[in-house]
DNA sequence: CAGTGGACCGTAAAGGTTTTCACTCCGTCA
DNA sequence: TGACGGAGTGAAAACCTTTACGGTCCACTG
């Protein structure tokens, strides 16, 4: 009860493979024969080996993803946005989970390339030069979404995160705070962690803020280091009047820990976060956040690795725009009535 | 620049094809030559095309996922069990969303079949007659994880939903409630739909308490729904004093609620949720939920569907362990001290 | 009627690997 | 010394498809 082959197909209808394949992929229009063909074809539910056919066509029509983490809200949200291109591209996608380390990257661009996929799509990751150097090595022609990499010829799908945290600094600059906390997150995760401190302190330089009235702290970007970090923050300075949080999660520890101590947000308290998760509509007040458009990124990145793959032209690598989302979190330092509608502007900048 | 094939390696080491074969499969196992062939091998970058290896061996080393949605936090867990050990088996994973509707599965199932996939894993969906038919007429062995099957023979790798249900709604008599709503999924949704209501009912009918005293409202497990439902709930019987939601996002949004009309949790109110996402933790207080091993469940079912292709005997296929999670969100009916340990016993059952 | 063109079709090569089979060579045992 | 066994190797088939090439047949034109 093996699947039948276009030989089987073949002699079911009396004529040769090579007909059959024809018939079947449209090359070659013919009437008499070809319906012969093709009710075999559907009598014996033959569907083309697509192994073979990759194998001859140089061809996969598959794409691997690359990412740190594979269950996360954010993973699933790109994810979901690579699926969908794919699908309407003829792809498939293959997930690898590349965890923390470095190695289990090398070994999945190994397995990926030995399996002939077309592409891969690295995500949340800031590729080094040798992982680059590998890739290359490798024939694997990649896009990179929500990450970086070393060689500017490479397509990357991202926000500016620099810029994206300066808007949100300047949103609550802009409500009227002066000092303002942030709890980043890795010291030293050039995707997410340096880019929105450093875009941080841009905005507070820029507002003329003094270095002891935005102080830091990290987290790991979970929801637990958050509300470390955040009881550190005001053990520091007890008279912050707004946080940035480098996650979602670290903004709802926040929130917590603000909750504990009494003090009420937005009214002595104002919270923005970034990623804005689902998580981040459900919390009292809905949690003010920097959205990035996942979904769209993933489908973008999926759609420039197509190109790659045709060697067709890419269009310039634009960053992709950020936004803040509405909520109630954020408000003027002394009280007064919340900010219930969009706040500042969510400068979208080029 | 194309990548190097066995031919290469063959001619640089001056033997035959089959030999490169054997020594790279550490099939026939050699010194002299195989140290040539080895070096050779390194020095060329030769990695053995994946594709014609399956052609051949008709063992492609994949499995395909078909998954309902594949973005949310549910979803994202039962994937990382099922990478995490199909990583561990060296097989790849090809996801495949297929959406609300039946005719993506069939599309995924046939795109499967021809690419020759080992076996495919069939997430949160229950498994309609034809459905199921139209896999075994593609011989497409499969498993199912969080869902259901007409065939008793296929593996399933689930959680009992009504013992699970049963066992909150216990959770919630045992506290001292007599009045308790449940905000439900969909209404003809047959896997996590229909079953916890039929066990939310079920343990009510023991505890002896009327069906007025036990309201049901559905939901699709989003939190706006949940809104919707919480609302009509109150307003059916505003002495409530306990709800239990089929999903957490709806558990949140009665807790939202709640605190709209000043009702406090648990004082007044006490909440249990369903799945245990992340975002269960992160609530004031901590909501107590129905927890799946969605991770491990992922596991399981990637190593059900290897013994599958393996032609293994199949253990009994007995159901998954649920658990409550510790939360603050139960507690006795009238005010008191909140439960803060584990609430109700976990009871795994059979 | 000869010649030309086109539509249709089959043969065979190609894609890269695994594996069976047969062969060579060498050491060992009777 | 002759036979036997085992280790190592190569030729070739097989997996299933696509496609270049060449051939047949027929209709139509000059």
């Amino acid at each position: 009860m093996s699947r039948a082959t276009i030989k089987d197909v073949a002699e079911a209808a009396g004529v040769s493979i090579a007909t059959v394949s024809r018939v079947l992929n449209d090359r070659g229009g013919a009437s008499a024969t070809a319906r012969t063909v093709r009710e075999a074809a559907e009598r014996l539910g033959y569907a083309p080996n697509a192994l073979a056919r990759m194998l001859i066509t140089q061809r996969s029509m598959t794409v691997g993803l690359l990412q740190p983490m594979v269950s996360d809200s954010f993973a699933g949200q790109v994810l979901d946005g690579v699926e969908d291109a794919a699908y309407e591209l003829g792809y498939s996608v293959i997930v690898c989970s590349t965890g923390a380390g470095s190695s289990r990257l090398e070994h999945y661009a190994r397995l990926l390339a030995s399996r002939q996929v077309d592409a891969a799509v690295v995500m949340s990751t800031a590729l080094t030069q040798t992982q680059h150097e590998l890739l290359r090595a490798l024939a694997l022609p990649y896009v990179v979404v929500a990450g970086s990499t070393p060689d500017p010829g490479v397509p990357v799908v991202a926000i500016d995160g620099q810029q994206a945290a300066a808007d949100a600094t300047t949103a609550l600059v802009t409500a009227g705070h002066r000092r303002i906390g942030m709890i980043a997150g890795g010291a030293d995760d050039p995707v997410a962690g340096i880019p929105r401190v450093r875009g941080f302190v841009a905005a507070c330089d820029t507002a003329g803020i003094a270095p002891d009235d935005r102080p830091v702290e990290h987290g790991d970007f979970g929801y637990d280091s958050g509300l470390v970090a955040m009881r550190r923050l005001l053990e520091r300075r007890p008279d912050l009047t707004a946080v940035f949080a480098a996650s979602d999660e670290m903004a709802v520890a926040a929130m917590t820990v603000a909750d504990e101590q009494g003090r009420r947000v937005p009214e002595d308290l104002s919270v923005i976060g970034f990623d804005a998760i689902p998580l981040a509509r459900m919390t009292r007040p809905p949690l003010v956040s920097v959205a990035q458009p996942l979904r769209a990124m993933g489908y973008r990145a999926m759609q420039a690795a197509e190109q790659l793959v045709r060697g067709e032209p890419l269009p310039a690598a634009a960053p992709v725009a950020h936004a803040l989302t509405v909520g109630g979190t954020v408000g003027p330092p002394s009280g007064g009535p919340p900010f219930g509608d969009p706040v500042g502007p969510p400068s979208p900048r080029s």
